[in-house]
DNA sequence: AGCACGCCGACT
DNA sequence: GTCGGCGTGCTC
């Protein structure tokens, strides 16, 4: 870092302990306030390390520099500053507390002026600075509580090179908001470890027992478990996190929503009592969750429980780290620089050296990925398990549909009206709607062929009641269609409003009520009574008893998406729904409207969720796609991105793929996107040589043309 | 990002 | 002769 300006050295003076407070104002007349302030320390063999001063304040004897992060979230921003820190501010400017300095300041005629008022973090306290000009002092210190303390930061930059993000933006992500009232009152005494029994259904699992014990010793065990269906999983996490607990250690779990987040809470008041862990979810309010998150902080509280925020938590003595679902969207963070949960989780396990637990009722290729690498071992049933757990699941495809006079009737197939009604006469039915804002895809009215534009082949869509027909790709308006498969030449919608196909099904059982959950009202939990329970995937409520039967009418919009998880994911939201059903040999029953002929559905009805994520995985390595490989994101007007492609060095073996062009939401200037590809092992490297890129093209002058990088981006078609 | 310093055209 | 364009560089 060079010396910038000559006026400032005028004002330092000379740096020689001789004339250690002799420093005399530079500029005749009105230059006593800037008499230079020194200090220090250090019989200086670094002459230019001493921290000097404006103002004439006392300093800090021992640490008369405060390394801080200034909170602005500016890439190449993305460095510490010194300042000086005044003497009365030397107790409360600890490592980890917040301040506020003034940055941005010039010089002018030997005066600092301007600069504005910045939060920041004061994360380390030194001797000497190497920032050659004078330092100005801290502005204030906010707060005593040392919140981003020297463990949390390192996660934090672990998690920004990770994503080729600013330090400052993850910060922000890891630390909440002060809530000064909440820092006033004492956390509550740590309490003792308890010991705590294993539940019975864990023995449901080969290795259950085995990876429970290996937690009680200190061990670190890694596993990607797959849940059984069924309501017990709650209590299984539960209790891995209480025998962490128990070994002395600290324990972390993240869940994708409040529902199952709190399920799990209760869980562990059941099992430890109160006080032994906190639950930090919105749901709380920013003062409470604060609390708690204190409480955690303070090391007086050691097992966490939370939604996305929480994987940043700083338990004291991390032992287990363990992530629900991690196939769920709601995991990925949607601020910059967006990291996912399961991605922090893993760092944390590895840094922190910690057991690792990714649960769920089905796998992601992520969750496949750790098993085939050898990094995690499965925690899996047996088939016979399996068989006594799940539901007995019936397909309805379109050809059976199409043969189906009553389905042609009433739209819906009689398989699912006879399955309904008998289901009814012993507890809920759970139907699964596709969410508003699916369009319904149309089909051939006499062979039930999916329609699809003669231009482009992409599916034909309504978008609008009674509208005309269109491509869903190309968005050709398509009047004259006729079928490619019979010539027939009438379009019906292959699933006639799911929503609508749920009412009727509410008045054909009149003396049944309907309880629907979604968007708006999510339900937590429905009673053993017959009812039909109409929900959005993700919003099914549960079932005391176990639902009777399921009707999982989405299927042509969860399979028809053009994605590179639609068919992880349909399968994801199907076992989620169907996890909710009674076993088979209780009477529950699954009718999935869905061809039987497609890989996730056949998973399903095989209840195989762990062989479908192994295909896929397969397919991926293939097809070299992530997560095999590791990707990145550029995107941006054409020529930003140009430049940037121009700029960065890329590792060996990096592939470009595009630029092609992108949606652009608001109007403006069409955007284009780069993707970045490097083989698995680069993705560090690749981080790096983005960031560096980024760092480049902001210190180049006249750049103000937004640029988006996103590291490991979900959405590739 | 702001914000100031700096070197080249139309005004009191 | 000055006010002002935004190019360039810095912020502890």
């Amino acid at each position: 870092m060079s010396q910038p300006s000559g006026k400032n050295h005028k004002v330092s003076g000379d740096e020689g302990p001789k004339r250690e407070g002799a420093a005399e104002p530079p500029e005749a007349g009105g230059g006593e306030q800037l008499a230079l302030i020194r200090e220090t320390v250090r019989k200086s063999k670094e002459p230019r390390a001493k921290p000097r001063t404006w103002r004439g304040a006392a300093l800090a004897e021992g640490l008369p520099v405060a390394r801080v992060l200034v909170d602005k979230g500016l890439v190449h921003l993305d460095q510490f500053f010194d300042y000086a820190v005044p003497a009365a501010m030397d107790e409360e400017a600890q490592p980890g507390v917040r301040v506020r300095v003034r940055f941005g300041a010039r010089v002018v005629k030997g005066r600092r002026e301007g600069g504005t008022l910045h939060d920041g973090f004061v994360v380390e306290r030194r001797t000497d600075s190497d920032y050659a000009g004078p330092l100005a002092p801290l502005a204030q210190v906010l707060s005593t509580e040392p919140v981003l303390t020297p463990p949390l930061l390192r996660l934090c930059r672990q998690v920004a090179d990770r994503y080729a993000g600013a330090l400052a933006d993850v910060v922000q992500l890891a630390v909440p908001p002060r809530m000064a009232r909440a820092e006033r009152d004492p956390s509550p005494e740590p309490r003792p470890d308890p010991a705590v029994p294993p539940p019975a259904t864990w023995s449901r699992y080969a290795t259950g027992p085995a990876y429970l014990q290996a937690l009680a010793r200190g061990d670190t065990p890694r596993a990607v478990w797959l849940a059984l269906p069924g309501p017990h999983w709650p209590r299984e996490l539960a209790s891995a996190l209480a025998t962490a607990l128990a070994s002395g250690r600290g324990a972390l779990a993240v869940l994708p929503d409040g529902r199952s987040a709190a399920r799990v809470d209760a869980a562990l008041t059941e099992l430890l009592g109160a006080g032994r862990h906190v639950l930090l979810t919105a749901d709380a309010g920013p003062e409470e969750r604060y609390r708690r998150w204190l409480a955690v902080s303070r090391g007086t509280v050691k097992v966490v429980v939370g939604t996305r925020a929480a994987m940043f938590a700083p338990v004291a003595d991390l032992g287990l780290v363990a992530l629900w679902d991690d196939g769920d969207s709601s995991h990925a963070e949607p601020h910059a620089p967006q990291p996912h949960a399961r991605d922090v989780l893993l760092l944390r396990a590895r840094e922190e050296r910690t057991a690792f637990l990714l649960g769920g009722v089905t796998t992601t290729v992520e969750g496949a990925q750790l098993v085939d690498s050898g990094w995690a071992l499965p925690l899996a049933a047996t088939r016979d398990q399996v068989r006594a757990a799940a539901p007995l699941v019936r397909t309805v495809g379109d050809l059976d549909q199409a043969r189906d006079e009553a389905a042609r009737a009433a739209r819906l197939p009689s398989l699912a009206w006879q399955v309904t009604r008998e289901a009814l006469a012993r507890g809920p039915v759970l139907v699964q709607v596709p969410r508003r804002g699916y369009v319904p895809r149309l089909g051939c009215d006499t062979c039930r062929a999916p329609a699809r534009c003669a231009a482009c082949a992409g599916p034909l869509e309504v978008r609008e009641e009674g509208g005309t027909p269109a491509c869903g790709w190309c968005g050709r308006p398509a009047a004259d269609w006729h079928c490619q498969e019979c010539g027939g030449f009438r379009l019906r919608a292959r699933v006639v409003g799911a929503r609508r196909t749920a009412e009727e099904l509410g008045r054909a059982f009149p003396r049944v009520p309907v309880r629907t959950s979604g968007r708006d009202t999510v339900l937590a939990t429905v009673g053993g009574a017959p009812a039909l329970v109409v929900a959005t995937p993700g919003a099914e409520p549960v079932a005391e008893e176990g639902y009777a039967a399921a009707l999982l009418l989405d299927g042509w919009a969860l399979l028809g998406r053009p994605d590179l998880r639609a068919a992880e994911d349909a399968l994801r939201r199907w076992a989620l729904a169907a996890s909710l059903v009674r076993p088979a040999g209780e009477g529950g029953t699954v009718v999935v409207l869905a061809e039987p002929t497609l890989r996730p559905v056949q998973a399903l009805v095989r209840w195989d969720p762990a062989g479908h994520a192994v295909r896929e995985l397969a397919e991926r390595a293939e097809l070299r796609f992530p997560p095999v490989a590791r990707m990145a994101a550029v995107a941006g007007p054409p020529a930003a991105v140009a430049e940037f492609a121009d700029l960065v060095r890329l590792p060996m073996g990096t592939d470009l793929l595009g630029p092609v062009p992108v949606q652009r939401p608001a109007g403006s200037d069409p955007w284009e996107r780069l993707l970045f590809r490097v083989p698995p092992g680069s993705g560090a490297a690749l981080a790096a040589a983005l960031k560096a890129a980024q760092v480049a093209r902001a210190t180049r002058s006249g750049n103000t043309a937004p640029l988006q990088l996103r590291m490991d981006p979900p959405d590739i078609g």
